[in-house]
DNA sequence: CGGGATCCTGCACGATACTG
DNA sequence: CAGTATCGTGCAGGATCCCG
C-alpha cells in the first residue's frame, strides 16, 4: 500500500467472469423481464403478453437462466391445471434501480442516439467513394 | 385522461427502440470499451491491449457502432503512419455513471450469483429422474 | 499502426409440434 | 397452462490474410 491507492475507480478490473455475469443479467430479454417482474409477479403467458416481441423458447431460456443467477424465483402457486409463478428475488432486487436508470436513460437520450445515427449515416455515403 | 394516470412509473413503455439502443450500448463489448475509454481516450491498438478477449473485428463493429450512436468520437490524430483515437463522446458521458453502477454491482454481487449458481446446479441433477 | 475483406463456426433465436 | 423436444437459420463473432 506505499502506492497512493486514491484512484477512486470503484470498479478495480473488470474480469471475465464480471462481464460474463453482465451479459446474462442485460441480455437481450432479461432487462425487459426483470422490469416487470419488479412490478408484480407474473405468469409465464403473462410475461409473453407483457413482452409480446419473445418467443416461448427464448423466454424459457431467459428465465431459467434468471432463476439459475438467482435474480427470479419460480414458484408453483397450485398443482391443478399446474400454475408457475414467477417473482423477483431478493438478488433481483439489487438490480431494480439499475434497470430503471437503464430504462429511463434510453428514454432520455433516445432522440440524441437517433440524431447521432443519421448525422453518421448521411456523411457515410456523402463523402464515400464517388466514382 | 380520465383514468387515473397515477402510476409513478418513470419507465411509460419499453419500446423495441428502447431495447435496440440498451442492446448496442451495453453489448458483449461496448459496456468495457466505454469503460476504457472514459478513463481516457485511447487508440486502436491500445483498446486490444486493455480488453485482450476482443478480437479486431469485434473491436472495429463495437467502435463504429458506438460512434454510429455518438458515444464515442473517433478522431484522426496524426496522417503519418495514420494514427486514430476513441475517445468518449458527450453522450457516451451520459452513461458513465451507469456503465460504473453497473460493473460495480456485478463486483458486489458476483459471489452471491454464483452462490446461487451452485444450488441451482446441485438441485438439478439431484432431484432428478432417478431409474 | 489501423483497419477492410473473407471465410467459417457456433449458438441464440424463431417456428412448429407434442406432452402432462 | 406451462413448458419440453426438434428442427432450421441468421448473424454475431473468431481466425486469417492483406492493404494504405
Amino acid at each position: 500500500m506505499t502506492e497512493t491507492a486514491r484512484t477512486p475507480a470503484p470498479t478495480p478490473q473488470v474480469t471475465p467472469e464480471h462481464r460474463e455475469l453482465l451479459d446474462q443479467v442485460l441480455d437481450k430479454w432479461s432487462l425487459q423481464i426483470l422490469d416487470v417482474l419488479c412490478e408484480s409477479p407474473r405468469r409465464f403467458n403473462e410475461l409473453r403478453r407483457a413482452i409480446p416481441a419473445v418467443t416461448q423458447k427464448s423466454l424459457t431460456s431467459a428465465l431459467r437462466r434468471l432463476e439459475r443467477n438467482g435474480m427470479v424465483d419460480r414458484v408453483i402457486v397450485s398443482t391443478r391445471p399446474v400454475a408457475v409463478e414467477y417473482r423477483i428475488a431478493a438478488l433481483g432486487t439489487t438490480l431494480q434501480d439499475l434497470i430503471d436508470a437503464l430504462l429511463s436513460w434510453s428514454a432520455t437520450n433516445l432522440a440524441a442516439v437517433n440524431d447521432a445515427r443519421e448525422r453518421f449515416d448521411d456523411q457515410a455515403d456523402s463523402g464515400g467513394t464517388p466514382p
